[in-house]
DNA sequence: CCACAAATATGACAGTTGTCATATTCCAGT
DNA sequence: ACTGGAATATGACAACTGTCATATTTGTGG
Protein backbone atom coordinates (compact mmCIF):
# COMPACT_ATOMS: atom_id res chain seq x y z
CA UNK A 1 0.00 0.00 0.00
CA UNK A 2 1.42 3.66 -0.58
CA UNK A 3 0.36 4.99 2.67
CA UNK A 4 1.86 2.40 4.89
CA UNK A 5 4.58 4.70 6.23
CA UNK A 6 2.32 7.44 6.93
CA UNK A 7 -0.26 5.23 8.31
CA UNK A 8 2.62 3.68 10.59
CA UNK A 9 3.85 7.03 11.59
CA UNK A 10 -0.14 8.42 12.51
CA UNK A 11 -0.62 5.44 14.44
CA UNK A 12 3.40 5.60 16.00
CA UNK A 13 2.32 9.08 17.27
CA UNK A 14 -0.98 8.46 18.96
CA UNK A 15 0.83 5.21 20.81
CA UNK A 16 3.40 7.47 21.69
CA UNK A 17 1.32 10.36 22.52
CA UNK A 18 -1.09 8.13 24.84
CA UNK A 19 1.97 7.26 26.83
CA UNK A 20 4.43 10.27 27.17
CA UNK A 21 2.25 12.89 26.31
CA UNK A 22 2.41 15.46 23.09
CA UNK A 23 5.78 17.18 24.17
CA UNK A 24 7.76 14.47 25.43
CA UNK A 25 6.94 12.68 22.00
CA UNK A 26 9.44 13.97 18.97
CA UNK A 27 9.36 13.60 15.84
CA UNK A 28 12.92 11.48 15.79
CA UNK A 29 10.71 9.06 18.49
CA UNK A 30 8.14 8.59 16.13
CA UNK A 31 10.56 7.50 13.27
CA UNK A 32 12.49 5.36 15.91
CA UNK A 33 9.50 3.50 17.31
CA UNK A 34 7.63 2.40 13.80
CA UNK A 35 10.74 2.43 11.73
CA UNK A 36 9.88 4.38 9.23
CA UNK A 37 12.07 6.70 6.95
CA UNK A 38 12.88 10.09 9.03
CA UNK A 39 13.38 11.66 5.28
CA UNK A 40 9.55 11.07 4.27
CA UNK A 41 7.96 13.07 7.62
CA UNK A 42 8.07 16.98 5.68
CA UNK A 43 6.67 14.69 2.59
CA UNK A 44 4.16 13.01 4.40
CA UNK A 45 3.18 16.05 6.63
CA UNK A 46 4.22 18.90 5.38
CA UNK A 47 3.00 21.62 8.07
CA UNK A 48 5.28 19.27 9.99
CA UNK A 49 4.22 17.81 13.73
CA UNK A 50 1.60 19.78 14.16
CA UNK A 51 -0.04 18.11 11.38
CA UNK A 52 1.31 14.59 12.71
CA UNK A 53 -0.18 14.94 16.26
CA UNK A 54 -3.65 16.26 14.43
CA UNK A 55 -3.89 13.22 12.24
CA UNK A 56 -3.34 11.10 15.65
CA UNK A 57 -5.72 12.89 17.35
CA UNK A 58 -8.41 11.84 14.99
CA UNK A 59 -7.10 8.58 13.53
CA UNK A 60 -7.37 7.92 17.93
CA UNK A 61 -11.06 8.95 18.13
CA UNK A 62 -11.95 6.90 15.19
CA UNK A 63 -10.48 3.92 16.40
CA UNK A 64 -12.31 4.36 19.63
CA UNK A 65 -15.82 5.41 18.27
CA UNK A 66 -16.53 2.91 15.50
CA UNK A 67 -16.04 0.14 17.74
CA UNK A 68 -17.75 2.57 20.04
CA UNK A 69 -20.88 3.00 17.78
CA UNK A 70 -21.25 -0.90 16.43
CA UNK A 71 -21.22 -2.39 20.35
CA UNK A 72 -24.12 0.74 21.20
CA UNK A 73 -26.19 -0.74 18.63
CA UNK A 74 -25.37 -4.03 18.93
CA UNK A 75 -25.16 -4.51 22.46
CA UNK A 76 -27.45 -1.31 23.89
CA UNK A 77 -26.03 1.19 26.27
CA UNK A 78 -24.90 -1.01 29.45
CA UNK A 79 -23.57 -3.21 26.81
CA UNK A 80 -22.09 -0.55 25.13
CA UNK A 81 -20.81 0.95 28.23
CA UNK A 82 -19.11 -2.56 28.81
CA UNK A 83 -17.30 -2.40 25.86
CA UNK A 84 -15.90 1.08 26.03
CA UNK A 85 -14.88 0.43 29.38
CA UNK A 86 -13.36 -3.21 28.41
CA UNK A 87 -11.19 -1.26 25.63
CA UNK A 88 -9.63 1.10 27.99
CA UNK A 89 -8.92 -1.74 30.69
CA UNK A 90 -7.59 -4.11 28.07
CA UNK A 91 -5.46 -1.09 26.38
CA UNK A 92 -3.61 -0.13 30.17
CA UNK A 93 -3.33 -4.06 30.96
CA UNK A 94 -1.61 -4.80 27.60
CA UNK A 95 0.84 -1.89 27.87
CA UNK A 96 1.64 -1.88 31.61
CA UNK A 97 -0.16 0.87 32.74
CA UNK A 98 1.89 2.99 30.25
CA UNK A 99 -0.44 3.94 27.44
CA UNK A 100 -3.59 6.23 27.71
CA UNK A 101 -5.47 8.26 26.10
CA UNK A 102 -4.05 10.23 22.95
CA UNK A 103 -7.03 12.75 23.14
CA UNK A 104 -6.80 13.43 26.87
CA UNK A 105 -2.98 14.46 25.94
CA UNK A 106 -3.83 16.28 23.63
CA UNK A 107 -6.32 18.55 25.75
CA UNK A 108 -3.61 18.56 28.84
CA UNK A 109 -0.58 18.57 27.06
CA UNK A 110 -0.07 21.63 24.95
CA UNK A 111 1.72 21.61 21.89
CA UNK A 112 4.61 24.65 21.89
CA UNK A 113 5.72 25.30 18.29
CA UNK A 114 7.19 27.86 16.67
CA UNK A 115 6.44 30.98 19.38
CA UNK A 116 5.95 34.68 18.59
CA UNK A 117 3.35 35.35 15.85
CA UNK A 118 -0.33 34.69 16.19
CA UNK A 119 -0.06 31.73 14.41
CA UNK A 120 0.57 30.34 17.69
CA UNK A 121 -2.68 31.38 19.22
CA UNK A 122 -4.95 29.87 16.41
CA UNK A 123 -2.92 26.72 15.59
CA UNK A 124 -2.84 25.84 19.30
CA UNK A 125 -6.84 25.83 19.10
CA UNK A 126 -6.58 24.40 16.27
CA UNK A 127 -5.64 21.03 18.01
CA UNK A 128 -7.88 21.65 20.89
CA UNK A 129 -10.92 21.83 18.83
CA UNK A 130 -9.83 18.62 17.58
CA UNK A 131 -9.54 16.90 20.62
CA UNK A 132 -12.75 18.34 21.72
CA UNK A 133 -14.50 17.22 18.35
CA UNK A 134 -13.76 13.62 19.30
CA UNK A 135 -14.56 14.13 22.77
CA UNK A 136 -18.02 15.37 21.42
CA UNK A 137 -18.27 12.68 19.11
CA UNK A 138 -17.75 10.09 21.74
CA UNK A 139 -20.73 12.15 23.57
CA UNK A 140 -23.12 12.20 20.59
CA UNK A 141 -22.77 8.41 19.91
CA UNK A 142 -23.33 7.65 23.71
CA UNK A 143 -25.79 10.21 24.07
CA UNK A 144 -28.09 8.96 20.67
CA UNK A 145 -28.07 5.31 22.69
CA UNK A 146 -29.57 6.74 25.29
CA UNK A 147 -32.32 8.77 23.62
CA UNK A 148 -33.46 5.30 21.44
CA UNK A 149 -34.16 3.54 24.66
CA UNK A 150 -36.40 6.30 25.88
CA UNK A 151 -34.61 8.68 27.90
CA UNK A 152 -35.10 12.43 27.85
CA UNK A 153 -33.16 14.38 25.79
CA UNK A 154 -31.05 16.33 28.91
CA UNK A 155 -30.39 13.63 30.73
CA UNK A 156 -28.78 11.91 28.13
CA UNK A 157 -26.86 14.35 27.09
CA UNK A 158 -26.12 14.72 30.76
CA UNK A 159 -25.25 11.60 31.07
CA UNK A 160 -23.53 10.91 28.15
CA UNK A 161 -21.08 13.70 29.29
CA UNK A 162 -20.61 12.01 32.73
CA UNK A 163 -19.95 8.50 31.07
CA UNK A 164 -17.05 10.37 28.60
CA UNK A 165 -15.54 12.41 31.49
CA UNK A 166 -15.26 10.01 34.10
CA UNK A 167 -13.98 7.37 32.05
CA UNK A 168 -11.21 9.67 30.95
CA UNK A 169 -10.47 10.53 34.61
CA UNK A 170 -10.28 6.94 35.38
CA UNK A 171 -7.70 6.07 32.81
CA UNK A 172 -5.24 8.95 33.90
CA UNK A 173 -5.98 7.84 37.49
CA UNK A 174 -5.09 3.88 36.63
CA UNK A 175 -2.02 4.82 35.20
CA UNK A 176 -1.01 6.88 38.35
CA UNK A 177 -1.99 3.90 40.59
CA UNK A 178 -0.95 1.13 37.99
CA UNK A 179 -3.84 -0.70 38.55
CA UNK A 180 -7.28 -1.14 37.23
CA UNK A 181 -9.36 -0.66 40.50
CA UNK A 182 -10.56 2.43 40.06
CA UNK A 183 -11.94 1.19 36.42
CA UNK A 184 -13.87 -1.22 37.99
CA UNK A 185 -15.26 1.13 40.81
CA UNK A 186 -16.36 3.64 38.24
CA UNK A 187 -17.83 0.80 36.08
CA UNK A 188 -20.10 -0.30 38.44
CA UNK A 189 -21.73 3.03 39.68
CA UNK A 190 -21.88 3.71 35.89
CA UNK A 191 -23.97 0.88 35.16
CA UNK A 192 -25.88 1.42 38.36
CA UNK A 193 -26.49 5.19 36.89
CA UNK A 194 -27.81 4.36 33.47
CA UNK A 195 -29.85 1.26 34.49
CA UNK A 196 -31.75 2.76 37.63
CA UNK A 197 -31.96 6.16 34.46
CA UNK A 198 -33.63 3.57 31.92
CA UNK A 199 -35.89 1.44 34.37
CA UNK A 200 -37.31 4.39 35.60
CA UNK A 201 -38.35 5.47 32.00
CA UNK A 202 -39.50 1.67 31.35
CA UNK A 203 -41.73 1.61 34.83
CA UNK B 1 10.32 35.31 54.36
CA UNK B 2 13.40 33.23 53.52
CA UNK B 3 11.30 30.57 51.59
CA UNK B 4 9.28 33.53 49.42
CA UNK B 5 11.97 32.46 46.32
CA UNK B 6 10.84 28.58 47.11
CA UNK B 7 7.39 29.04 47.02
CA UNK B 8 6.95 31.48 43.98
CA UNK B 9 8.71 29.08 42.06
CA UNK B 10 6.54 25.98 43.31
CA UNK B 11 3.51 27.99 42.81
CA UNK B 12 4.37 29.14 39.32
CA UNK B 13 5.42 25.76 38.31
CA UNK B 14 2.41 24.29 38.93
CA UNK B 15 0.59 27.00 37.78
CA UNK B 16 2.66 26.54 34.53
CA UNK B 17 2.00 22.94 34.72
CA UNK B 18 -1.84 23.22 34.51
CA UNK B 19 -1.77 24.84 31.66
CA UNK B 20 1.09 23.73 29.49
CA UNK B 21 1.75 20.49 30.69
CA UNK B 22 4.88 18.80 32.44
CA UNK B 23 6.88 18.97 29.79
CA UNK B 24 6.35 22.33 27.87
CA UNK B 25 6.73 23.91 31.12
CA UNK B 26 10.94 24.74 31.00
CA UNK B 27 12.72 26.13 34.09
CA UNK B 28 13.52 29.44 32.66
CA UNK B 29 9.31 29.31 31.83
CA UNK B 30 9.24 28.87 35.79
CA UNK B 31 11.51 31.97 36.76
CA UNK B 32 10.65 34.30 33.65
CA UNK B 33 6.87 34.01 34.75
CA UNK B 34 7.80 34.14 38.56
CA UNK B 35 10.27 36.39 38.25
CA UNK B 36 12.83 34.69 40.30
CA UNK B 37 16.38 34.61 40.13
CA UNK B 38 17.55 31.71 37.71
CA UNK B 39 21.09 30.58 39.67
CA UNK B 40 18.65 29.89 42.67
CA UNK B 41 17.38 26.96 40.94
CA UNK B 42 19.53 24.74 41.96
CA UNK B 43 20.14 25.95 45.27
CA UNK B 44 16.46 25.59 45.98
CA UNK B 45 16.02 22.46 44.15
CA UNK B 46 19.03 20.71 44.01
CA UNK B 47 18.00 17.82 42.50
CA UNK B 48 16.65 19.68 39.69
CA UNK B 49 13.29 19.93 37.50
CA UNK B 50 12.53 16.68 38.99
CA UNK B 51 12.12 18.35 42.52
CA UNK B 52 10.60 20.84 41.68
CA UNK B 53 7.68 19.14 39.73
CA UNK B 54 7.33 16.72 42.72
CA UNK B 55 7.08 19.72 44.81
CA UNK B 56 4.25 21.42 42.85
CA UNK B 57 2.37 18.23 42.95
CA UNK B 58 2.03 17.83 46.22
CA UNK B 59 1.55 22.10 46.75
CA UNK B 60 -1.46 21.52 44.44
CA UNK B 61 -2.82 18.23 46.05
CA UNK B 62 -2.68 20.31 49.36
CA UNK B 63 -4.41 23.88 47.91
CA UNK B 64 -7.29 21.15 46.54
CA UNK B 65 -7.44 19.17 49.30
CA UNK B 66 -7.14 21.50 52.65
CA UNK B 67 -10.80 23.75 51.31
CA UNK B 68 -12.30 20.61 50.49
CA UNK B 69 -11.88 18.80 53.85
CA UNK B 70 -13.12 22.03 55.04
CA UNK B 71 -16.18 21.94 52.85
CA UNK B 72 -17.04 18.83 53.72
CA UNK B 73 -16.72 19.12 57.68
CA UNK B 74 -18.83 22.62 57.27
CA UNK B 75 -21.30 21.60 54.71
CA UNK B 76 -21.83 18.02 54.49
CA UNK B 77 -21.38 16.05 51.48
CA UNK B 78 -23.41 17.64 49.16
CA UNK B 79 -22.02 21.19 49.88
CA UNK B 80 -18.78 19.39 49.59
CA UNK B 81 -19.16 18.60 45.78
CA UNK B 82 -20.59 21.93 45.25
CA UNK B 83 -17.46 23.43 46.46
CA UNK B 84 -15.18 21.16 45.07
CA UNK B 85 -16.88 22.02 41.65
CA UNK B 86 -16.94 25.25 41.86
CA UNK B 87 -13.27 25.30 42.15
CA UNK B 88 -12.53 24.16 39.65
CA UNK B 89 -15.22 26.55 37.60
CA UNK B 90 -13.88 29.33 39.08
CA UNK B 91 -9.90 28.01 37.64
CA UNK B 92 -11.49 27.38 34.26
CA UNK B 93 -13.45 30.63 34.24
CA UNK B 94 -10.82 33.05 35.58
CA UNK B 95 -7.77 31.69 33.39
CA UNK B 96 -9.39 31.76 30.13
CA UNK B 97 -9.60 28.11 30.21
CA UNK B 98 -6.26 27.76 29.89
CA UNK B 99 -5.02 26.75 33.22
CA UNK B 100 -6.30 22.91 34.59
CA UNK B 101 -5.09 20.49 36.90
CA UNK B 102 -1.40 20.35 37.22
CA UNK B 103 -1.94 17.08 39.07
CA UNK B 104 -3.63 15.61 35.85
CA UNK B 105 -0.72 17.21 33.84
CA UNK B 106 2.22 14.95 35.38
CA UNK B 107 -0.55 11.96 35.45
CA UNK B 108 -0.76 12.01 31.48
CA UNK B 109 2.15 14.11 30.13
CA UNK B 110 5.11 12.16 31.53
CA UNK B 111 8.58 14.29 32.71
CA UNK B 112 11.32 12.38 30.77
CA UNK B 113 14.72 13.28 32.28
CA UNK B 114 18.25 12.00 32.02
CA UNK B 115 17.91 8.72 29.55
CA UNK B 116 19.71 5.83 30.33
CA UNK B 117 20.17 4.34 33.78
CA UNK B 118 17.31 2.73 35.46
CA UNK B 119 17.23 5.92 37.32
CA UNK B 120 14.88 6.53 34.64
CA UNK B 121 12.61 4.47 35.56
CA UNK B 122 12.49 4.49 38.88
CA UNK B 123 11.97 8.23 39.32
CA UNK B 124 9.13 8.37 36.50
CA UNK B 125 7.48 6.31 39.32
CA UNK B 126 8.39 8.67 41.83
CA UNK B 127 6.17 11.50 40.50
CA UNK B 128 3.51 8.96 38.96
CA UNK B 129 3.04 7.94 42.62
CA UNK B 130 2.90 11.19 43.60
CA UNK B 131 0.19 11.80 41.68
CA UNK B 132 -1.86 8.64 42.76
CA UNK B 133 -1.05 9.84 46.16
CA UNK B 134 -2.90 13.07 45.57
CA UNK B 135 -5.92 11.14 44.01
CA UNK B 136 -5.66 9.03 46.36
CA UNK B 137 -6.13 11.92 49.29
CA UNK B 138 -8.80 13.61 47.09
CA UNK B 139 -10.90 10.53 46.88
CA UNK B 140 -10.40 9.82 51.19
CA UNK B 141 -11.44 13.15 51.89
CA UNK B 142 -15.20 11.95 50.31
CA UNK B 143 -15.33 9.11 50.71
CA UNK B 144 -14.77 9.91 54.69
CA UNK B 145 -17.72 12.40 54.00
CA UNK B 146 -19.81 9.50 52.27
CA UNK B 147 -19.09 7.27 55.16
CA UNK B 148 -19.75 9.93 57.72
CA UNK B 149 -23.39 10.28 56.73
CA UNK B 150 -24.49 6.70 56.41
CA UNK B 151 -22.83 4.94 52.97
CA UNK B 152 -21.75 1.71 53.28
CA UNK B 153 -17.59 1.25 53.11
CA UNK B 154 -17.34 0.23 49.28
CA UNK B 155 -20.40 2.25 48.19
CA UNK B 156 -18.54 5.24 49.40
CA UNK B 157 -15.50 4.15 47.77
CA UNK B 158 -16.77 3.40 44.72
CA UNK B 159 -18.55 7.03 44.80
CA UNK B 160 -15.69 9.17 45.77
CA UNK B 161 -13.70 7.43 42.56
CA UNK B 162 -16.60 8.65 40.29
CA UNK B 163 -16.45 11.56 41.77
CA UNK B 164 -13.12 12.66 41.65
CA UNK B 165 -12.54 11.02 38.20
CA UNK B 166 -15.72 12.76 36.56
CA UNK B 167 -14.41 15.89 37.47
CA UNK B 168 -10.88 15.53 36.80
CA UNK B 169 -11.90 14.32 33.23
CA UNK B 170 -14.55 16.69 33.03
CA UNK B 171 -11.84 20.02 33.82
CA UNK B 172 -9.74 18.39 30.75
CA UNK B 173 -12.48 18.31 28.29
CA UNK B 174 -13.38 21.95 29.18
CA UNK B 175 -10.59 23.13 28.37
CA UNK B 176 -10.94 21.66 25.05
CA UNK B 177 -14.62 23.14 24.84
CA UNK B 178 -13.46 26.44 26.22
CA UNK B 179 -16.64 26.17 28.11
CA UNK B 180 -17.86 25.21 31.30
CA UNK B 181 -21.19 23.06 29.82
CA UNK B 182 -19.29 19.85 30.58
CA UNK B 183 -18.98 21.14 34.29
CA UNK B 184 -22.45 21.54 34.59
CA UNK B 185 -24.29 18.46 33.10
CA UNK B 186 -21.39 16.48 35.76
CA UNK B 187 -22.41 18.38 38.59
CA UNK B 188 -26.32 18.04 38.30
CA UNK B 189 -25.68 14.20 37.35
CA UNK B 190 -23.47 13.80 40.19
CA UNK B 191 -25.28 15.56 42.85
CA UNK B 192 -28.37 13.32 41.84
CA UNK B 193 -26.09 10.14 42.39
CA UNK B 194 -24.89 11.12 45.27
CA UNK B 195 -28.84 12.40 46.65
CA UNK B 196 -30.32 9.31 45.83
CA UNK B 197 -27.74 7.17 47.32
CA UNK B 198 -27.81 9.19 50.79
CA UNK B 199 -31.46 9.34 50.49
CA UNK B 200 -31.40 5.62 49.82
CA UNK B 201 -29.57 5.13 53.31
CA UNK B 202 -31.83 7.64 55.31
CA UNK B 203 -35.12 6.08 54.39
C1' DC C 1 32.80 46.20 61.54
C1' DC C 2 33.60 41.58 60.19
C1' DA C 3 33.15 37.06 58.86
C1' DC C 4 30.57 33.43 57.01
C1' DA C 5 26.95 31.06 54.99
C1' DA C 6 22.87 31.56 52.31
C1' DA C 7 21.18 33.45 48.12
C1' DT C 8 21.70 35.16 43.60
C1' DA C 9 23.98 36.19 39.16
C1' DT C 10 26.24 34.72 34.92
C1' DG C 11 27.92 32.01 31.54
C1' DA C 12 29.01 27.77 29.61
C1' DC C 13 28.23 22.66 28.57
C1' DA C 14 26.43 18.77 25.76
C1' DG C 15 22.29 16.98 24.14
C1' DT C 16 17.88 17.25 21.77
C1' DT C 17 14.38 19.39 19.20
C1' DG C 18 11.67 20.81 14.65
C1' DT C 19 12.71 22.15 10.22
C1' DC C 20 14.73 22.50 5.97
C1' DA C 21 17.80 21.79 1.70
C1' DT C 22 19.84 18.74 -0.99
C1' DA C 23 20.81 14.33 -2.84
C1' DT C 24 19.50 9.77 -4.02
C1' DT C 25 16.42 5.83 -4.84
C1' DC C 26 12.09 3.89 -6.30
C1' DC C 27 8.51 2.81 -9.50
C1' DA C 28 4.45 3.44 -12.53
C1' DG C 29 3.11 5.19 -17.37
C1' DT C 30 4.34 5.30 -21.98
C1' DA D 1 14.18 1.80 -22.05
C1' DC D 2 13.21 6.12 -20.12
C1' DT D 3 11.26 9.80 -17.95
C1' DG D 4 8.99 12.26 -14.22
C1' DG D 5 7.26 12.60 -10.00
C1' DA D 6 6.81 10.41 -5.58
C1' DA D 7 9.38 8.57 -1.77
C1' DT D 8 13.42 8.21 0.94
C1' DA D 9 18.12 9.28 2.69
C1' DT D 10 21.39 12.38 4.86
C1' DG D 11 23.18 16.10 6.95
C1' DA D 12 23.01 20.62 8.59
C1' DC D 13 20.80 24.71 11.03
C1' DA D 14 19.48 27.64 14.98
C1' DA D 15 16.96 27.41 19.06
C1' DC D 16 16.10 25.51 23.32
C1' DT D 17 16.64 22.34 27.21
C1' DG D 18 18.53 20.82 32.13
C1' DT D 19 22.58 21.08 34.57
C1' DC D 20 26.60 22.67 36.45
C1' DA D 21 30.75 25.63 37.89
C1' DT D 22 32.10 29.76 39.12
C1' DA D 23 31.58 34.57 40.70
C1' DT D 24 29.19 37.97 43.21
C1' DT D 25 25.88 39.80 46.30
C1' DT D 26 23.15 39.75 50.47
C1' DG D 27 21.94 39.40 55.23
C1' DT D 28 22.75 38.17 59.80
C1' DG D 29 25.28 36.73 64.18
C1' DG D 30 29.57 37.73 66.58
Amino acid sequence: MTTTTRDKMIAGAADLMSRRGVNATSMRDVVRHTATPRGSISHHFPDGKRQLIAEAVTFAGKQVSIPLEKAMNERGVIGGLRAFVASWRRQLEATGFEAGCPVLAVAVDRYVGEASDRDDETAQQHLLDLADGVFADWRQIMRTALLREGLAAERSERLATLVVASIEGTVAMCRASRSTDALDQVQEELETVLSTALARTAG
